[in-house]
RNA sequence: GCGCCGGUGCCCGAGCGGACCAAGGGAGCGGCCUGCAAAGCCGUACAAUCGCGGGUUCAAAUCCCGCCCGGCGCUCCA
């Protein structure tokens, strides 16, 4: 099984699974009040890495990420803009779903919204109310943080350490016994949007709906619960402090990941930053991004900029020439290949796979994972060159262990994505394409013969005008392959 | 200020007490292959004095202490 960071433990221990072969995921998704950045990628990746890593193990996984469409930020930016806090909060994650699909991040299996969980929320806010553990006023409703004893746990930290930040930092507030307490529900106030409730109409404090849609989800005690490590506090501490609260079970495991640098952020285009997640697929491959997440450690800061996405995209090169030798000796790219099911890789190199499982079990060793690839790669480009019937298996453990990684490779993989997210027409490198080529073909055929015949003048000459055109040809044993450069 | 995390080659970035070398990727350089390329493969010196200074240990990039620098958090940010 699988050993991950558990941020309340402060250790790598293994997930104890609540239902044996099954996890539940419940990964913190973003506010749609604005265009998602390079950030929301990384968070959505790490999780995408991790369920689908966990699939490849065999496990039966639930994914769920939700979306809050209720806040005051939405509710910010509907008021100066003048329109509703649903249709800002649909333009948002429209683009926020586009960027996920520009980076081949599966769709999780539940994407619930805050506003479909009201009700859950009032019922739970109840309960807290009913208990004593929250009380009511007209400002809206508070829970009692005093009466839980490891309240900043999550964060190693203690209520007195806590409470001396809080009232440093923030002005008191008159409604609150406790500095440290916060707010369940909201009551209403003038140009809001407002759900009745039995404390009046009012709307929905921040933490509330994640405790309402993982536990409805998922149920109690699920297995996984995460974010981005600026989530912890209070965001996390405060799901945790409301469910406790209830004398309900939560997450038994915390996984964080770091945040990720645009050096300078001040200066964007201009130095090479990008603000949005689309500022950056519009200039470099979505790939190359996954792949510089996963040679990052996901409790790592990293630093994203032109010189290493433009690195990871060279580095990407590498799988997508395997991908076309490969595919000139007439192998499989495929997954499936030899014969391999989620959980079942016995026919793959088995010295590979292994090294990777190792790796991806320590904490979810990405970077590890990924140079086991690479040095996988190495030895199926060997095989190949030597004309080896190693290179079959290689080759299907290559992609297998990659697609574990949610890398896919092949030049006209890009057109792919860019049609899907509607960038084919703003990218600023080229796109590749396996183009529809009888004519090239013509060409390409022209200059083996011309090639074979020894008129090596003739063979440049049309590879001149294949180059030209956008065409780059390379000669292997089994013949002349090519592609849209 | 307090808490947590980090500072490794030209660049990015693993490793986190030793037994096989400080992974992997990128750049540069040299070689093999090629008609020439491309791709691929092989090699790559000048100590990578693993932020700096102490210490623990038979043994430290890996543990401890101090310092410097950076990131995140300290109430609505992934």
């Amino acid at each position: 099984m699988i050993r991950l960071y558990d941020t309340l433990t402060a250790t790598v221990r293994p997930v104890a699974l609540r239902d044996a072969g099954k996890v539940g995921i419940y990964a913190c998704g973003p506010t749609v009040y604005d265009h998602p950045h390079v950030g929301h990628v990384r968070s959505a990746l790490t999780f995408d890495i991790l369920r689908r890593y966990l699939e490849w193990t065999g496990l039966e996984v639930t994914h769920v990420a939700n979306i809050t469409d209720i806040d005051d930020k939405i509710i910010a930016r509907a008021a100066g803009e003048g329109r509703s806090e649903a249709e800002v909060a649909a333009e948002f994650e429209k683009s926020y779903v586009e960027a996920m699909d520009a980076v081949n991040v599966l769709r999780p299996h539940h994407s619930p919204h805050a506003t479909e969980f009201v009700g859950e929320m009032i019922e739970f806010v109840r309960g807290l109310v009913g208990s004593g553990a929250a009380y009511a006023n007209d400002a809206g409703v508070y829970l009692r943080v005093g009466r839980l004893s490891d309240y900043g746990a999550l964060v190693h930290r203690t209520p007195d350490d806590l409470r001396q930040g809080a009232g440093a930092r923030v002005e008191i507030d008159e409604n609150k016994e406790d500095p440290l307490d916060f707010a369940l529900w909201k009551s209403a106030k003038p140009g809001e949007p407002t759900w009745d409730s039995p404390w009046g109409p009012g709307r929905p404090g921040w933490h509330i709906e994640c405790v309402a849609m993982s536990m409805g989800i998922l149920g109690e005690d699920f297995d996984i619960h995460g974010g981005g490590d600026d989530l912890a506090f209070p965001h996390h501490e405060n799901e945790r402090a409301e469910a406790n609260a209830s004398g309900r079970k939560f997450a038994r495991h915390w996984v964080h990941h770091a945040m990720v640098n645009v050096a300078g952020e001040k200066m964007s285009k201009s130095l090479g930053n990008f603000r949005t997640a689309g500022d950056l697929f519009a200039a470099h491959d979505p790939r190359a991004f996954r792949l510089l997440v996963l040679q990052t450690h996901y409790r790592k800061t990293m630093e994203v900029n032109t010189g290493v996405m433009t690195q990871a995209e060279t580095a990407l090169e590498r799988f997508d020439s395997l991908t076309r030798r490969a595919a000139a000796a007439g192998l499989s790219t495929e997954r499936s290949a030899a014969g391999v099911s989620p959980g079942h890789h016995e026919d793959l190199d088995s010295a590979a796979v292994e090294a990777f499982r190792s790796a991806m079990d320590n904490d979810l060793g990405t970077p590890e994972a990924t140079a086991t690839v690479f040095d996988t790669v190495r030895r199926a480009n060997t095989a190949l060159d030597a004309g080896s019937p190693d290179a079959a298996v290689l080759v299907a453990t290559v992609f297998d262990l990659a697609g574990a990684l949610g890398l896919e490779f092949g030049r006209y993989i890009l057109r792919e994505i860019h049609d899907r997210v509607g960038l084919s027409d703003s990218v600023s490198y080229s796109p590749t394409v396996a183009p529809e080529s009888a004519e090239i073909d013509a060409l390409v055929e022209a200059r083996s013969r011309a090639r074979a015949d020894r008129d090596f003048a003739e063979a440049d000459r049309l590879r001149d005008e294949l180059t030209a055109r956008g065409i780059v040809v390379e000669d292997t044993p089994n013949g002349p392959i090519w592609y849209q450069a």
